[in-house]
DNA sequence: TCTGGGGTCCTAGGACCC
DNA sequence: TCTGGGGTCCTAGGACCC
């Protein structure tokens, strides 16, 4: 027997829910985000194969999805808790599979930690469960640690399971670009390729000195071991315990005046403070993030005198903040995270610098 | 062509203390 | 007059993920 990670991630899992519960939207391209309505200030939250199809993707924005579906697309508006009640089926489907430990990473997708022979035998059989379950399907990838098991689903996408590990990581990676690696995005590997890495295996055989001098002791160290595919393998079920809540807005019409700024900010002040105030947590900080039109962003934010539970306090903190920003500017996006003390005041999880749940 | 909303973690630099 | 080295805390910003 040995250790394995699986890592299950649902297939167009807001797109599916969706047609889940409207079967005759089957077989079309369905672009699910913001209130559905494309021509509004909002980015797809997930769009269908069919859509895909059409070049249509998550993150982009509705008026360019708009223009690139066809006739018979549909555009609908998310509805988080339709996603959060089908993700609690599909967790707990799994978790009930026997002898696995089970990580949740997101709504959509989450780490198995199993020791068996077999692991194949595993996803498979964790498929059928969920599709039984709820009617959606996802697939499985299958690694020696989570870097592998995250990255080797994209392959088996969609419906399948793939294998990834120490074993075949170079065979299938080797070659990829270093942006195909979890934890890397456009900027990193931007800097990577001026040091004339532009592979995974070049990064796996960069100077380790040099990736230090470039991104720090921590992240240098990292992206060295992302290379070659190396990376934590400890399933840990360990209820999330999340360190901030921030609520923020996009406005379809740009603010103009302080009254509309500073009436937007205590509202998103009043709703962040909320959700820390329903896990009966303080408030240590206060965080602001502006977009100003057209588009750059800015955040600051302020450490409170004292953790605090008055709710007057934090959106005083928040409209005090309000008053530095920018008069002569039109805010486009205003957000108020409230930062929160740690319940037993001590750091419940070991830290990794892949950034997320991993 | 126009860019959401919810998060996490890391780094750099300055202030301040001994 | 010119100056150390180490540590911690805080702020601002960067980058990434789903």
């Amino acid at each position: 027997m040995a250790d394995w990670v699986l890592h299950v991630d649902m297939d167009q899992f807001i797109a599916a829910v969706e047609v889940l519960r409207r079967p005759e939207l089957a077989g079309r391209p369905v672009i699910v985000g913001g209130r559905g309505d494309p021509t509004e200030r909002a980015v797809v939250s997930t769009a269908s194969y069919e859509a895909r199809a059409f070049g249509i993707g998550s993150g982009m924005p509705l008026k360019i999805a708009a223009r690139k579906a066809p006739e018979d697309a549909v555009f609908l508006p998310v509805d988080h808790d339709a996603y959060e009640a089908a993700s609690h089926e599909v967790m707990s489907t799994l978790r009930a599979l026997p002898g696995v430990v089970l990580e949740v990473i997101g709504w959509d997708e989450c780490f198995l930690g199993v020791s068996v022979d077999d692991p194949e035998a595993v996803a498979r059989s964790a498929q059928a469960a969920v599709l039984e379950a709820t009617g959606l399907h996802c697939s499985v990838g299958i690694g020696d640690n989570k870097v592998r098991a995250k990255i080797a689903t994209e392959f088996g996408k969609p419906r399948g399971v793939f294998r990834l590990t120490a074993e075949n990581w170079f065979e299938v990676m080797g070659d990829k670009p270093t942006r195909d690696l979890w934890g890397v995005g456009p900027k990193i590997s931007r800097r990577l390729a001026e040091h004339g890495i532009d592979t995974v295996r070049r990064l796996a055989e960069a100077d380790r000195e040099m990736l230090v001098g470039e991104f720090g002791p921590r992240m240098g160290v990292w992206y060295g071991e992302l290379g070659e595919g190396r990376g934590p393998a400890v399933v840990d079920d360990t209820p999330w315990v999340a360190r901030s809540h921030s609520r923020e807005t996009t406005f379809q019409q740009n603010l103009t005046t302080e009254a509309e700024v500073e009436e937007a900010l205590r509202e998103l002040a009043g709703h962040a403070f909320d959700d820390c105030a329903a896990e009966s947590r303080p408030v240590m900080r206060v965080h602001l993030k502006v977009r100003y039109a057209p588009f750059e962003t800015k955040t600051f934010g302020r450490k409170l005198p004292a953790p605090t539970t008055d709710r007057d306090e934090v959106i005083a903190a928040a409209v005090e903040l309000g008053k530095t920003l920018d008069r002569d500017r039109e805010v486009r996006l205003l957000g108020v995270r409230a930062e929160m003390t740690m319940p037993d005041d001590g750091d419940p999880v070991e830290r990794t610098p892949v950034r997320g749940r991993i």
